[in-house]
DNA sequence: TTCTTAATTGTTATGTTATAACATATCAAT
DNA sequence: ATTGATATGTTATAACATAACAATTAAGAA
């Protein structure tokens, strides 16, 4: 979680995150093709959490798409594959931290610099509380809005 | 979460959730006006969620609202004071099986009988989570959608 | 009671998010 | 080259949500 709200070297972090991703389609035989690899650098270049209509804005100004069904395939691709992750509670979408893995990521959104970082502890959580109520749980959603560690140091100075 | 997927005596359900909601009004003073008490007693018939043009056509019904403001506003008093809770995933709503009480839900949403339950254990968990990382929790969205024991059953036969 | 204020409701208009349905193009294997 | 599957292009519309302002009603003070 920290490395995203801390300050830290963003280029070696998308470059490490767009060829982690890029094996995993060439192993899987998954095609990630102009418009699915833009997407995922658009959403890769910062931590934050972009709306399908951001994307689509910035796919049009590349000209790449110009519809919403473009960007909603795009990104459904992306969260298909573990690449990117839905953010429910914005509605809105952010590049997965640590693809490839298969994993359950809790969500963690500040509210004041809107960053959203990932953890990856959630299953296990899940299924510990589903298995009082003999529940089976299909996907699960954990997302927490608040203040992120950098954020509560600069309102600590106010 | 058991008493909401199993069936039960749903009439006494309403009744009491109803009758604490009341109790709960009159406590703090705030106005259950007939489209908010309306909106509630729409969202208590079933353990259903409900979207908010659902919500607004039932209300329209009964002549008491007609456009999407009126029916918004309802559901926003009723999610403030804890009388039902959003469901993000869902894009909905639900009337809260623990009216009253301070908490922070988990909610269960079986896929098959599209009921939605409630427990409360998520608060103590979210504060664990946060706390590796030092993020500092507002609030809390735990949102599990699977099969209910219920409907496990069911299936188990086919 | 009447006045005042705050809360609630009524209304218009529009913003935002998302997908169904169908046509066309491209890729990959034979 | 043909075929079948995948991906893209396009139109239209569905579904969810709120800003802004006007009119009404409730609740307490004068």
């Amino acid at each position: 979680m920290q490395n995203v709200f801390a300050p830290h070297d963003h280029a070696s972090c998308t470059q490490s995150a767009l060829t982690a991703i890029e094996h995993t389609c060439a192993e899987r035989g998954l095609r990630l093709t102009p418009i699915r690899r833009r997407t995922l650098e658009i959403l890769l270049a910062g931590h934050h959490a972009l709306g399908a209509y951001d994307v689509l804005q910035q796919l049009s100004d590349d000209g790449l798409a110009d519809k919403p069904p473009m960007a909603y395939r795009a990104l459904k691709f992306l969260v298909q594959h573990g690449f990117a992750h839905r953010v429910e509670r914005l509605n809105a979408y952010v590049a997965c931290a640590h693809p490839g893995a298969e994993h359950t990521p809790a969500l963690w959104i500040c509210s004041d610099c809107h960053k959203v970082a990932e953890t990856a502890q959630a299953a296990e959580l899940g299924q510990r509380l589903g298995q009082d109520g003999g529940f089976s749980i299909n996907t699960l959603t954990i997302e927490a809005e608040g203040s992120c560690p950098q954020c509560q140091n600069e309102n600590a100075n106010d």
